[in-house]
DNA sequence: GCCAAATGAGAGCTGTAGTCCGTGGCATTA
DNA sequence: TAATGCCACGGACTACAGCTCTCATTTGGC
């Protein structure tokens, strides 16, 4: 798979602003309606999401989607 | 599946893109390092692409990933 | 209208995204 | 030393992204 790293950014950007919102990792994937789990391994850019997750992210954090790139 | 049109607007954009820079599917599909039938189903927006896709069409298309939003 | 290039659209397969459960560690606070 | 909150990480399972091949259909140039 090429550029992990970048999986890794998005998942830094994703942490960062949660934390802004005062947010625990768990209240905010309910929130995305995403498993807790699987929430931690995006952020850590351990997983290569789809399309309508970004969606998901991008709508229970309340941001333009295009703040997370 | 949650926002299909969303995936839609999504290929569209793409399409658009990639008809201004004046490149057919299968070249533009070559370029990116995709498969042209893959390819044409994404911008129909039948497909929930990962991240890594979307950074390799950016890529192709030179242009900057927001734009894509 | 004709032909060729471009695109649509399906089927079948493998890998992995994504869900659902749990465990354990590491702080802080009572 | 319990108890609580937050997060990393595991296994097992299901759904679908991703790739390839094939054929039908549409589009644009002459």
């Amino acid at each position: 798979m090429m550029r992990g790293d970048a999986l890794v950014a998005f998942g830094k950007r994703v942490r960062s602003i949660r934390k802004e919102k005062g947010l625990s990792q768990e209240a905010f994937a309910a929130l995305a309606g995403i498993d807790r789990s699987y929430m931690g391994h995006i952020e850590r850019g351990e997983k290569n999401i789809t399309l309508t997750k970004i969606y998901q992210i991008s709508d229970a954090l309340k941001v333009d989607i295009k703040s997370l790139f």
